[in-house]
Formats: structure tokens, C-alpha cells, sequence
DNA sequence: ATAAAAAATTTACATTGGAAATATAACGGA
DNA sequence: TCCGTTATATTTCCAATGTAAATTTTTTAT
């Protein structure tokens, strides 16, 4: 038990400290701008203190951006038990999908940049699968992916998962275009249609992709 | 004319050989470990000669990102010409999207990086729309996206271009599976089935969305 | 109380992007 | 051809960054 005022070590919890001072600091300056020094600072310690913690810069972003993951699904479940099982269901985790790449731009940027963070570290592995596996277990529900998809689920999920987190990335890239006040012209919901129904050519068994011609030129 | 030999200035033509190096030294060494003092000794000269062609690295990079737009946009027609129009057209272009990521991963972050590039640059811009025009032209001339379409092209473009971008992005930040060998277990033409035919909800009349709930938590 | 371990600081260093001053080569006009 | 102007590139310098090593301070265990 910690009672107020009992900071047991220097600190206390520098390691939670320096998640939350980073995961503000990667909202006020952009990826781009953060730093192991600015965070470092804003908690009030030297810059080399999170090396106690963190094995570097790296491992602290992967940390970060294994706590955007816990949001993240938070936000996609958030509203989904109010809807019915099906499309519904998918369109309500796909905004919320949606909605936290854009009220957390920088952070999205960092759960997605591949360089930067450390994508085998377990946790962040675990954490990412969690948010994915929102996504999968609606998409596994709806009519068309039943039962007679022997090809296992891979396709319509990443067609799923594709579509969505490609808009959810364009838009964060700025690629897209808004309202003049920033909203969005369109949500999943109107560009992911009823998915009650499917064209017949998703439910005939894929074949693997060999490739040909993917690797040349 | 320039002959062999004819070096004009210092170098001769530094703004290409400095578009040049940056190319190899991005897939050579990744977006992360690019740097412009190291593109300048690639090609020979002081690591501030870049400053009188490019006023920053920002603008180095921006230079590169635009040749990688247009490498891109070859790659997409590139067999789409050999296609009846239609759907198949629509499978080739988005093939050579993803193909062209595969091929060029660090250059197609690069592109796609938001904070690295100047998106507001006009050769850019100019670049990245004759990219994506390759895969709207193909897709204003499928069969459900002829006429009854009036609230702008704009839906059906977005879900197809978040769908390739997606699919792309997600292949290259080795958030998709693939085979042993490097293979794809699924091309676009798997995801992507036959557009000949649409869910009817797609060609209803678009509503602006005005974002509700979008912008809290 | 004291030794051991944990946590944080200080100091130092290589690398980076960029600014400023300087040097060198090309060009244009007499 | 000569010379001044401009374009191009170098040298020198600087602040910021991530990291390593040695040291100091605090906590924990015995």
C-alpha cells in the first residue's frame, strides 16, 4: 500500500510517470518532436534517469504505444454493447477505431510506425492482438463469414481491417479531405455499407498468393 | 549538351545525384537511419552543399517523396493497359499499388509520413494526385459508380483508396502475415472481389457526416 | 548498523541539422 | 582577355540529441 507522500524511492513510480509525461508530450509536439531529454524533463528528472526503466528511447515508445493499444480498444468497445450483433456492431467498433486515430494523431503515428517501436516486444504484441481481435470477433459474427470460408478468416478480416485502419490513416496523414470545421465528410458507417450481404466472391475459398510478378521491377 | 566529363559547376547536376542517393540510402538504411549528412558523403560532397538546392532536409526529402509518387504511379499502369476496363483494370492498378510498396518500403513510409514531407509543396501534391487519379479514373468507370452517385465521387473513391492504402500499409509495417518466402497470402484481386456488382447501399445518396461524438473523449 | 541493491545524477562523447563566413568555379559584359 | 557578379561548395562553429560510464544518493535486506 502507498499512502500519500510515500515515495519509496526517488521518484516513487518513474516508470508510469514517464508513459504519461510521453504519451502528452507526443500529442504537444508531434512525433516528430518528441524527445527522450523532453520527457525526461517534464517529469522533473535528469535525461538519463529512464534508462533505469527503459532500455532506451526505443523501449519507451514501444511502452507508449502499448498503452495507445489499451485505449484504443477501450474506444472500439465503447459503444459496441449497445448495438446488436452484427453490421451494426462492426460499423460502432470501426468509428470507435476511427474516432481514436483522431483524437490521438501522434499516437496513432507511433502504434503504426514500425521503426520506432520495438513490434516484438510481447506486451505491445499482446496489446495490439487485443485491439485487433475487436475488430475479428464482430467480423466473425456476420452472415457471410459463417461457415464456408475453409480458407481460414485472414481475407475478410484484413479486408476489414484494411479498409478501415487505411481510412483511419489517411485521414491522420492529412490525406483526406474534412469539413471546414474538421469533421469528416463520411464515418465507417457510411463508407463500410450493409454487410449483411456480401458479394459471393468472398465466400469462395482463397487460394494462397504466390506472388508472381510482386517481386520484380 | 553536356558531354562526359562536362561538369559545369562544383558537380554538375547535385539536386539529382542528392534525389538519387536519397533513394538508395532509404532502402539501404531505412527511414529511420537516413540522414542528409550521410545522403551528402554518398555523393561526394560537404554535408552543407545540399543547403543551396534544398533549404532543409525536410525539402530533401520532400524532392524524394515526389519521385517516389511518380515511380509509383508508372507501377499502377503498368498492366492495366493489357485489361478490358472494369474491374479488372481497378485489380491491376491496386496490384501495383501494393506491389510498388513491397518493392519500395522505406520510400513508400517516406510518402506517407506526414511529418518528414512537406505535403503542402505543389510538385508534390501535383504528384501524389496523378497517383491517385490512376486508381479514381478506374473507378468512376465502373458500372456502380456511373451517374446515381450525386453526392461526389468522393465515397467510392475513399473506400477503395483506405482498402489498397490499408492493405499496403499494413503489409509493409509487417502488420500482415505472409508465407515463408516473403509471398503474400493474399493480392488485392483476393481482397477485392468482384466490383462488378455492389452492395446498393454504396449508391445511395451520400450525407455529410457531421461527426458527432467524434470529437469527445 | 551496515552491506548490498536500486535509482538517479553528473560528466563525457559521437552524431545530427543547421547557420555563418569563406573559398572556388562559372558566367557575362567590357 | 580581363574582371566583376553570381552560383556553388567548403570550412568552421553551434545547439540538440541519444547513449555510455562513473559516481552519488536512497532504499532494502540482513
Amino acid at each position: 500500500m502507498l499512502k500519500k507522500n510515500d515515495k519509496r524511492y526517488h521518484h516513487g513510480d518513474l516508470k508510469s510517470a514517464l508513459i504519461e509525461a510521453g504519451l502528452a508530450e507526443l500529442e504537444e509536439k508531434g512525433l516528430a518532436g518528441v524527445s527522450l531529454r523532453g520527457i525526461a524533463a517534464r517529469v522533473g528528472v535528469s535525461h538519463t534517469a529512464p534508462k533505469n526503466h527503459f532500455d532506451s528511447l526505443r523501449g519507451l515508445l514501444t511502452a507508449i504505444a502499448t498503452q495507445g493499444f489499451e485505449i484504443q480498444t477501450a474506444e472500439m468497445r465503447r459503444g459496441v454493447e449497445d448495438q446488436p450483433p452484427g453490421p451494426a456492431r462492426l460499423r460502432a467498433a470501426s468509428n470507435g477505431y476511427v474516432r481514436f486515430a483522431l483524437n490521438n494523431p501522434e499516437l496513432f503515428k507511433l502504434m503504426f510506425s514500425g521503426s520506432l517501436k520495438d513490434g516484438e516486444d510481447p506486451d505491445i504484441k499482446r496489446a495490439a492482438w487485443a485491439s485487433y481481435d475487436v475488430l475479428r470477433d464482430i467480423a466473425h459474427g456476420l452472415d457471410w463469414d459463417k461457415a464456408d470460408n475453409p480458407g481460414g478468416p485472414w481475407r475478410t478480416e484484413w479486408m476489414l481491417w484494411s479498409m478501415v485502419h487505411g481510412y483511419a490513416t489517411l485521414l491522420v496523414e492529412g490525406e483526406i479531405r474534412r469539413n471546414e470545421d474538421g469533421s469528416l465528410l463520411f464515418d465507417m458507417s457510411d463508407l463500410m455499407p450493409d454487410f449483411g450481404y456480401l458479394p459471393e466472391a468472398l465466400k469462395e475459398r482463397p487460394k494462397p498468393f504466390q506472388g508472381e510478378g510482386m517481386n520484380d521491377g
